[in-house]
DNA sequence: ACTTTTTGAGACACTAGAGTCCCATTTTTA
DNA sequence: TAAAAATGGGACTCTAGTGTCTCAAAAAGT
């Protein structure tokens, strides 16, 4: 052993593998067989049960996972810099490029209820945005900002969703999801291209 | 046996009351049991097995009822007259009002996928509200109709489930929904109160 | 009041999936 | 190359949940 023993090269992997595997089976459908997963993660199913005990235990660290990947993302988007309209597309183009992982977090919330120590630093750092924007004058202020996060994340699983079923083109889904976010779906001003 | 055999009083009311049980359980865990199911519908398990031979069965009428239900809002909205705007404010507000069976009809797509003979009559009414206000300059046309669909479902969906969680208060929901869905986040036009 | 229907409760058999072991290989590491 | 660690496969057991059946009581209909 020549590293921790947490993250020694080959069992790292191996876990990330499954772990990987998990989120993306969970994400299309929640009940996803411990065999599947262990077969799409190329793994033998007791190799499974050697990292994860139990059902709930790789749920669990799915989620964690995810949840970590999100917040990664988010933390990359730098939410607190520069004007907050940017930093807003800066956040939905980064939450849209977790794909799976945010499909998987989000597609049960009950889970997510489960988790005992549910650090929301994430749900933080969005609030602290939103609130700066409200405060600048360039988000709705006459409505919570906990209903604009909740219509942000809606907006971007929308996305994510659609990207996932190829109903939209890959690329172009942060730009939808930004622009409606952002004007919704009204255009009274027709004539006037917004976003380009 | 005076009516139909298909509704006859006592059998109809007990069958509802299955149906209506499900579907309110399984939107908030669809993993209920069928006891759970049986002693919410507060009936005994093998007469809930007497209705529904088995759980597939129960849950593919759990579905089409409330996929009834929606579509009957949808109609009640009569989305096909009058000015689009206003036809889709009614359209959110009957939505919303469906509550549970919203968030159940849609909260698993897997399950409705595998509903061989989806009638999407009520996606066709919504679709064709879209392309009118699209035509007529009210509705992005930069975007699909497709599109807008998918944002009002996840708005909608969003505002159903902000509400039963009461973290909005139930009557101000569909104006939320409403308010977002048309404008957007954005505020520029600081000052000038859109809607009321 | 009498007949028919519907019901609830319990006993049972069955199954898929979960979780546990063991052991022969392969892979890694020293 | 030898020792140690990790793996895969298979054989099990166990359990929750499902589905079936029977029977006596309650409800509804006549």
């Amino acid at each position: 052993m020549s590293t921790t023993s947490a993250e020694s090269g080959a069992r790292g992997r191996t876990r990330r593998a499954i772990v990987s595997a998990a989120a993306t089976l969970l994400a299309r459908d929640r009940r996803a067989t411990l065999a599947e997963i262990a077969q799409a993660a190329e793994v033998g199913r007791s190799t499974l049960h050697r990292y994860f005990a139990d059902r709930d235990e790789l749920v669990r660290a799915a989620v964690e996972d995810s949840l970590a990947l999100i917040e990664q993302a988010v933390l990359d988007a730098a939410v607190d810099e520069g004007p907050c309209v940017d930093a807003m597309r800066r956040l939905v183009t980064a939450l849209v490029a977790t794909g799976d992982r945010l499909l998987f977090a989000f597609g049960d919330l009950s889970v997510l209820e489960e988790l005992p120590d549910y650090d929301d630093r994430t749900e933080r750092m969005v609030t602290d945005l939103i609130e700066r924007g409200q405060a600048e004058g360039v988000f709705d202020p006459e409505v919570s900002a906990g209903w604009i996060m909740a219509t942000v994340w809606a907006m971007v699983y929308t996305g994510a969703e659609a990207a996932q079923q190829g109903r939209v083109p890959p690329h172009g889904v942060a730009a939808h999801v930004i622009r409606t976010l952002e004007g919704g779906i009204r255009r009274p001003d027709a004539g006037t291209p917004a976003t380009r």
